[in-house]
DNA sequence: GGGAAAACATTAT
DNA sequence: TTCCAATAATGTTTTCCC
C-alpha cells in the first residue's frame, strides 16, 4: 500500500504510482517496499502501459470523488432511512449464518515454482521464478525476498533481483502434480472444489465426524499426505465457510496452517481488524474506493458503515460488504461447476499490419474450435477482445442465431468484427465464445424460453436475487413483491438452485443434437457426437430440416454456409431474387446472404407451424423476434471508442458472493 | 420504459 | 537486448430495439 495517498509530494513520484506489487504477500515481510516501489515505477514510468495505468487511476479517482459527493449530499432523513435499511439487512444476513460445517482451503506453496525445484534440484535455495521477461507466474521464496513476485513482468523482476533464474511455463508438470494432490483431496472431501491447479475447498464436516478429529487434526494430516504423494507442501485454512479458510491459510504462509473455530464470536473476533483486502474479491479497486471514499480499512468498519454502504452501493454489491463485515460466507457445495465461456488471447508486439492481424485471427479461431471440440461446446455469442498499442481493451461482441464452433464459423464472424476497427493498432486479440447450447444449469437451449430455471438464478445464501440495479433502500417498500415471489416457488429456492434441477425436455432426445456436434447425455455430460461434424455440413437440400434447429427454426449461420451453392440459384440472372423478385446484385454479398436467410426462416417457419402438433410444448416454442427480415438484422454500427473520457459515475460496482 | 445485448470493469490464479 | 500474460467469472453501465 503507498504510504502518501494524495499526491503532491513530488520528491517521491514513486509513492503515487498504485501497483498491486507491494500489496502484503506471504514471503513479502522483509522487503524494502520503498525500494521496490520506486524500481517498479522507474522501470514503467513513460511507457504505453504506465500511461495507460495513469488513465485507469483517472478514473477510479473521478469515482471516488462523485462518492464521496454522494455521500456529502445525504439529508439527515437519508441516512437514518438508509441505517433502518442496513440494520434490517443485517439480521437477515446473520440468520443466514451457518456454522454447521467446517471448510479447509488448500493452497500449494508457491507451486509452480516448487514443482520446477523438484524436477531441479539444483534450484534449490536460489531466487527463481517461473514465467519469463514479460511476465512471471510464480515466484519462490528467495526471489520474494527481493520484491519478486507473480504478475510482474520478467524484465522488472530481474532489475528487482539480477541472479534471478527464469523458468518457463510447463503446465503439463503442474497439471501432474495437481493431479497427486487432488487424489489426497480426494480422500478427504470427494466433492472438493477446485479452484486452480493449486487451491482447493473442502468441505471436511464428514472426515472430522468420521475421523473423529479436529479440523485442525485433519489439516495436518492432509498436509502430511500431500506431502509424502508429492514433496510439495502447502498451507492450509480452516474456518466455518469457504470465504473465511481461504483468508485463514494465508495466515500461516508457507507450509502452516490456522484454524477459526466455528463459534460466532471467534469469528467476529477474527474479522474484526481484518484488513478488508484480504477478503477474496476485494483487490486494489475497490479497497482503495471504500477507504477513501468511506476510511473502511478492516472489515469490522464494513458495518459501522452499513447505512452509507446501503446507500450507495447496488443491493449485491451492499450485501456482499455486510457479509464481509459478519463473516458470513457459502457453506454449501454446488453439485457442478459449469463452463460458461471459453476464450483465447494472444499478445504480440503491436502492429498494424492487417495481414498478420488477420493471420492472428485466424490462427486464435482455429484454436478456440479445437478447445470447443474437445470440450462439445458450441455457442452463440462471439466476443472479439482487441487491446490497442496504447493498451486501451475494447471488446466487440456478436450474438448469432445459430450455435457454431467450426473455426470457419468463428472466423467469419470475428472478422466482421474485427474489419469495423480497421485501421488500428494491436497489441493483443483475443476471442471468446459463450451462450452454450444447452447450458448445463438447465438453461434452454432458446434464449428467449422463459422457465422455472432460467428464472431461479443461483443458489445464494443471502436472497439477493432480484434485480440488482434496485437501489437497496427501496427495497423496504419491496416486501409485497418479495412476498409475491416466494409464493410463486412452489420449492424453497435453495434446493432448486442447483443444477439437480433439469428439464426431462433436454435430456439427450432433443432431435436436433446433432446440429452442434454435442449431445447431452443423460447425466449432463456433454458427449461428442461422432458424425455430427458431417451431419452438419449437409445441405438442407429438398427442405429436409434434419439439420436445422427445429426449436429455434432459424436461418442458420452453417446452414448458409453450407448452401452457398443454393445461393447461387436462388438469383435469376445472378441479381433477382426467384421468390420475391427483389433486385441485388451478386456484388452484395451480405446483403444477398440476408435475404437469402430471410427465405429460408420464413420457410422454416411453414414447416415448423406444420409440424407443431407432434412437437411437445417446449419444442413447439418459435420466437416471433428471430425472424428476420432483410432489413432487422443489420450490423450495428459501433460509434467510435469512448474509451478515455471520464463520465461522472452514479454507482459503483462490486460483485458480490464471490468467495468461491 | 423495459429487456437483451454489448461494452466496460474488477478480480483471481 | 528484452519493456506488463492468459483464462474465466461476474458485476455495472450503456446502447439498441420494440
Amino acid at each position: 500500500m503507498a504510504k502518501s495517498e494524495s499526491s503532491g509530494d513530488t520528491g517521491r513520484p514513486w509513492q503515487s504510482y498504485h501497483t498491486v506489487y507491494t500489496n502484503a504477500k506471504a514471503g513479502m515481510e522483509g522487503v524494502d517496499k520503498e525500494k521496490v516501489q520506486r524500481i517498479v515505477y522507474e522501470m514503467s514510468k513513460g511507457s504505453k502501459y504506465f500511461e495507460n495505468e495513469e488513465r485507469k487511476e483517472a478514473y477510479i479517482k473521478q469515482k471516488i470523488e462523485n462518492m464521496q459527493d454522494q455521500i456529502a449530499k445525504l439529508t439527515d432523513a437519508d441516512i437514518s432511512h438508509y441505517q433502518k435499511v442496513a440494520d434490517k439487512r443485517i439480521l437477515e444476513l446473520e440468520a443466514t449464518r451457518d456454522l454447521t460445517r467446517i471448510w479447509l482451503h488448500v493452497d500449494m506453496d508457491a507451486f509452480y515454482a516448487a514443482v520446477e525445484t523438484l524436477s531441479n534440484p539444483s534450484l534449490n535455495g536460489k531466487p527463481m521464478a517461473v514465467g519469463s521477461m514479460s511476465m512471471i507466474s510464480t515466484a519462490n521464496y528467495e526471489a520474494r525476498r527481493f520484491g519478486v513476485r507473480a504478475a510482474m513482468p520478467g524484465f522488472i523482476a530481474r532489475k528487482l533481483c539480477p541472479e534471478l533464474i527464469f523458468v518457463p511455463v510447463d503446465f503439463k508438470k503442474y497439471t501432474h502434480y495437481s493431479d497427486l494432490t487432488r487424489k489426497v483431496f480426494q480422500n478427504y472431501d470427494p466433492n472438493f472444489m477446485a479452484a486452480s491447479l493449486d487451491e482447493a475447498y473442502l468441505d471436511i464436516t464428514n472426515a472430522c465426524y468420521e475421523r473423529d478429529a479436529t479440523g485442525g487434526e485433519i489439516a495436518e494430516e492432509l498436509r502430511k499426505s500431500v506431502y509424502e504423494e508429492t514433496g510439495l507442501t502447502c498451507s492450509a485454512g480452516v474456518g466455518p465457510n469457504r470465504l473465511l479458510a481461504k483468508v485463514c491459510s494465508d495466515i500461516n504462509k508457507p507450509n502452516g496452517q490456522f484454524v477459526l473455530p466455528n463459534d460466532r464470536m471467534a469469528v467476529m473476533a477474527f474479522i474484526s481488524s481484518l484488513p478488508i483486502r484480504k477478503i477474496g474479491g476485494i483487490g486494489k479497486v475497490t479497497e482503495h474506493l471504500l477507504r477513501d471514499a468511506f476510511g473502511i480499512v478492516t472489515c469490522e468498519e464494513m458495518l459501522q458503515n452499513s447505512g452509507f454502504l446501503c446507500a450507495l452501493f447496488s443491493r449485491s454489491s451492499a450485501d456482499f460488504f455486510l457479509s464481509v463485515g459478519l463473516g458470513l460466507g457459502r457453506t454449501d457445495t454446488p453439485e457442478v461447476k459449469l463452463r460458461k465461456s471459453i476464450s483465447n488471447e494472444r499478445t504480440f508486439s503491436a502492429t498494424d499490419d492487417e495481414a498478420f492481424l488477420y493471420q492472428k485471427l485466424a490462427d486464435l479461431a482455429e484454436m478456440l474450435s479445437v478447445d470447443m471440440k474437445k470440450e462439445g461446446l458450441c455457442g452463440r455469442t462471439l466476443t472479439l477482445k482487441l487491446k490497442t498499442a496504447s493498451f486501451e481493451v475494447r471488446t466487440r461482441a456478436v450474438t448469432l442465431q445459430k450455435y457454431i464452433f467450426s473455426s470457419e464459423d468463428i472466423l467469419k464472424h470475428a472478422s466482421k468484427l474485427l474489419k469495423a476497427e480497421l485501421p488500428i493498432s494491436l497489441r493483443l486479440i483475443g476471442m471468446r465464445m459463450s451462450q452454450f447450447s444447452e447450458d448445463k444449469d438447465g438453461t434452454p437451449s432458446d434464449p428467449t424460453q422463459k422457465t422455472l430455471s432460467n428464472f431461479i438464478v443461483t443458489g445464494d445464501a443471502t436472497g439477493s436475487n432480484m434485480d440488482d440495479r434496485t437501489p437497496f433502500g427501496s427495497d423496504l417498500k419491496d416486501e409485497h413483491f418479495r412476498t409475491q415471489l416466494k409464493a410463486s416457488l412452489p420449492i424453497d429456492n435453495h434446493k432448486l438452485c442447483h443444477s439437480d434441477f433439469r428439464d426431462p425436455l433436454e435430456s439427450s432426445e432433443i432431435p436436433d443434437a446433432g446440429n452442434c456436434n454435442c449431445i447431452l447425455s443423460y447425466d449432463g455430460e456433454m458427449k461428442k457426437c461422432d458424425g455430427a461434424l458431417n451431419k452438419s455440413k449437409a445441405n438442407f437440400e429438398g427442405s429436409s430440416l434434419d439439420n436445422v434447429d427445429k426449436r429455434t427454426s432459424l436461418p442458420n449461420d452453417e446452414a448458409v454456409s453450407s448452401s452457398n451453392q443454393k445461393e447461387q440459384y436462388l438469383w435469376v440472372d445472378d441479381y433477382k431474387c426467384l421468390l420475391c423478385g427483389v433486385e441485388l446484385p451478386p456484388s452484395f454479398v451480405e446483403e444477398r446472404q440476408e435475404h437469402s436467410d430471410f427465405h429460408l426462416a420464413e420457410r422454416l417457419q411453414k414447416e415448423e407451424s406444420s409440424n407443431l402438433r407432434n412437437l411437445t410444448p417446449k419444442q413447439r416454442f418459435i420466437p416471433t423476434d428471430k425472424i428476420t427480415s432483410p432489413s432487422q438484422n443489420r450490423r450495428k454500427k459501433h460509434k467510435s471508442s469512448s474509451t478515455g473520457k471520464y463520465l461522472p459515475i452514479d454507482t459503483f460496482f462490486v460483485k458480490s458472493n464471490r468467495n468461491s
